[in-house]
RNA sequence: GCGCCUGUAGCUCAGUUGGAUAGAGCAACGGACUUCUAAUCCGUAGGUCGGGGGUUCGAAUCCCUCCAGGCGUGCCA
């Protein structure tokens, strides 16, 4: 509707320009189409006559006066256009209009919101990619909660998209998780043994040794040193990765490819992007050590690739990843990362446009931390304790649902805080559920209707003049929103936008809804019954079709 | 020190790539259950958009500066 809206300014625009109503001058390069917040202001406005002003050097609302008198309206889309306040050309839709989006809700159903404004370009999006030395913890989750969801707009948007998890299975924490778990191992052994502090603590590698044991027996202590340790070290990654796989399975969080770092080892892909980058004089010796001329492309100081040891830096790795993903010709790459990296955001960027690509290819989404909170008192948590409150435990405690939900509800550039009491309550202190009971009404409501004979939920004329309250219609246009909403939070990167949109549309169901003596879905009246019916389930839709993007379920009851 | 992020109602946060009178939820207060599910609704109250300058027809939004908080700033990952 907006943009049929647009499409009626430009065409305004070109006619007054042929007419030579207007000065010559540049076109504007974009038209803004807004949804004024007052309804007094109508439906839709622009500011275009505003932003010519001072190129045609006339006051705005000459030339909104102008552009009113060359719209065409062939369509009948609009009722009424004004010229308001300091030159705003408001528009008023045609009340025939809003019907046909309610039918369109209908037709299209599944694929009401979704759009072609990708037109199939493909991106790749990595999330979490936590490292395979511990169980995921709440920040991943938020992590996954938003990676998984902007994949599904993005996806709705009409982009092909592909979800990537980068395993760390290489490097030197997975020495440290091996040795680990071998000391743990022979503790079990009953050896007395002394616990490193830089070894990982959590009770979770006791597990690991244990389930060591009971497959491998005692046999890993005749093995040399270095080889138990690899030994425990691929058990463990293996177990833990494992354990990763099912925590986001439990979360409802897939991906289409596991990528290892190993791998790029295996086939020489970092020695070959080292080479590379020696060749182009980007990587240069220093003290022994390999560095990157980061700075040549805007980072404050250069890095190491290669240590003086010989042993390459996660960094190297890194190169090779993205010199690998932009091999893969995706169109953009997304990289989903914790806040706490975001130093390393001018390295990688450095590397990309070393290899040859443009700086936008790849764009980086930082989410900041998780403050995990019980009845508004934060918990205690230290990783390198070990002492930490896992995805999978708060999955447990509250649900998938209200974690998804609770983990989207805010931009990403805010730290979150979650509080585990209030993600449990079923109450209106919780938005969690707000959403779904809109659903299971409806539901209830086709229940209720289906009981009363009235199952066939389809179109008729006369529907014009039996959705007809202001409430209905302000449906109607909120329910219009919705693709809208869908390419911004596309566009913007920006899945928050989702469960907001949410929440308003349900809000104003739930308002519409409590009014039964005016809005009584279904009552004696069969052609009114029926009408509601329509309106109602196109709104159970778009809420089906939201929560599913999220990953949450739409419940037919609670 | 430098870099990134944040600062909007008592609390938690939105605010549509600069728009018209800054919004929602919670908490507070006052109301609504003979129901298509009260996990709901209606109403009241609540603001120096961190402070100060600037840019222009117009700023919560852009620029500068200061203040406060978070994170980062390894030949760690």
């Amino acid at each position: 509707m907006k943009q049929m809206i647009q499409k009626t300014v430009e065409q305004a625009l070109a006619s007054a320009f042929n007419a030579g109503d207007l000065l010559p001058t540049e076109p504007p390069t974009s038209i803004v189409v807004e949804i004024p917040k007052t309804a007094s202001h109508g439906d839709f406005s622009t500011n275009i006559a505003m932003t010519m002003a001072s190129s045609q050097k006339r006051a705005p609302r000459e030339i909104a006066s102008v552009l009113i008198d060359h719209i065409k309206d062939s369509d009948g889309l609009v009722s009424r256009v004004e010229i308001a306040g300091p030159g705003f050309i408001n528009f008023f839709v045609e009340q025939a209009q809003w019907y046909e989006v309610l039918k369109s809700v209908h037709s299209r159903g599944r694929s009401y919101g979704t759009s072609q404004v990708g037109q199939g370009k493909y991106i790749q999006i990595e999330f979490v990619s936590a490292n395979p030395t511990g169980p995921l913890h709440v920040g991943h989750g938020r992590c996954a909660a938003v990676g998984d969801t902007l994949a599904a707009v993005l996806n709705a948007a009409g982009f092909k998209v592909e979800k990537e998890y980068y395993v760390n299975d290489s490097g030197r924490q997975i020495l440290t998780l091996g040795s680990s778990v071998l000391l743990r191992y022979r503790e079990l052994l009953e050896e007395s043994v002394e616990f490193p502090t830089d070894a990982y603590q959590g009770e979770y590698i006791k597990d690991l040794a244990q389930s060591l044991l009971a497959s491998e027996g005692k046999r890993l202590l005749d093995l040399p040193e270095s080889e138990a340790i690899e030994a425990c070290a691929m058990f463990a990654a293996d177990e833990i990765l494992d354990g990763i796989k099912k925590d986001l399975d439990a979360f409802n969080v897939s991906f289409d490819h596991w990528f290892s770092e190993q791998s790029l080892f295996d086939t020489g892909a970092v020695d070959k992007a080292i080479q590379d980058l020696k060749n182009k004089k980007i990587i240069y010796e220093h003290d022994g050590a390999m560095w990157f001329r980061t700075t040549a492309f805007g980072d404050e100081k250069d890095r190491v690739v290669v240590r003086a040891n010989g042993l390459t830096t996660y960094f190297a790795s890194d190169i090779a990843y993205h010199k690998n993903k932009l091999e893969r010709r995706f169109d953009r790459i997304i990289d989903i990362w914790g806040a706490d990296h975001h130093g390393y955001i001018p390295r990688v960027s450095a590397s990309v446009q070393a290899i040859g690509h443009s700086k936008d290819k790849v764009g980086f989404v930082l989410v900041q931390l998780v403050n995990l909170l019980r009845d508004g008192k934060p918990i205690a948590m230290s990783t390198r304790a070990g002492e930490f409150v896992t995805l999978s435990e708060v999955v447990k405690e509250v649900g998938k649902d209200a974690a998804r939900f609770l983990f989207l509800l805010r931009h990403y550039d805010s730290p979150l805080d979650f509080d585990l009491e209030l993600a449990k309550r079923q109450s209106n202190e919780n938005p969690v559920y707000y959403v779904q009971y809109v659903h299971a009404r409806i539901s209830n409501i086709l229940r209720k209707a289906h009981e009363r004979g009235y199952s066939n939920i389809c179109w008729h004329d006369d529907f014009c003049e039996l959705i007809n309250l202001s409430e209905e219609i302000q449906l109607i246009k909120l329910m219009e929103r919705y693709p809208e909403v869908i390419t911004q939070s596309a566009r913007l990167l920006e899945p928050h936008r989702l469960p907001f949109y949410l929440k308003e549309l349900a809000g104003a169901f739930h308002a519409y809804y409590h009014d039964r003596t005016k809005h009584q879905v279904v009552s004696d009246d069969a052609r009114l019954s029926a009408a509601r019916l329509f309106l109602v389930s196109a709104v159970r839709i778009i809420i089906r079709n939201g929560l599913f993007l999220m990953g949450v379920s739409a419940p037919a009851s609670m």
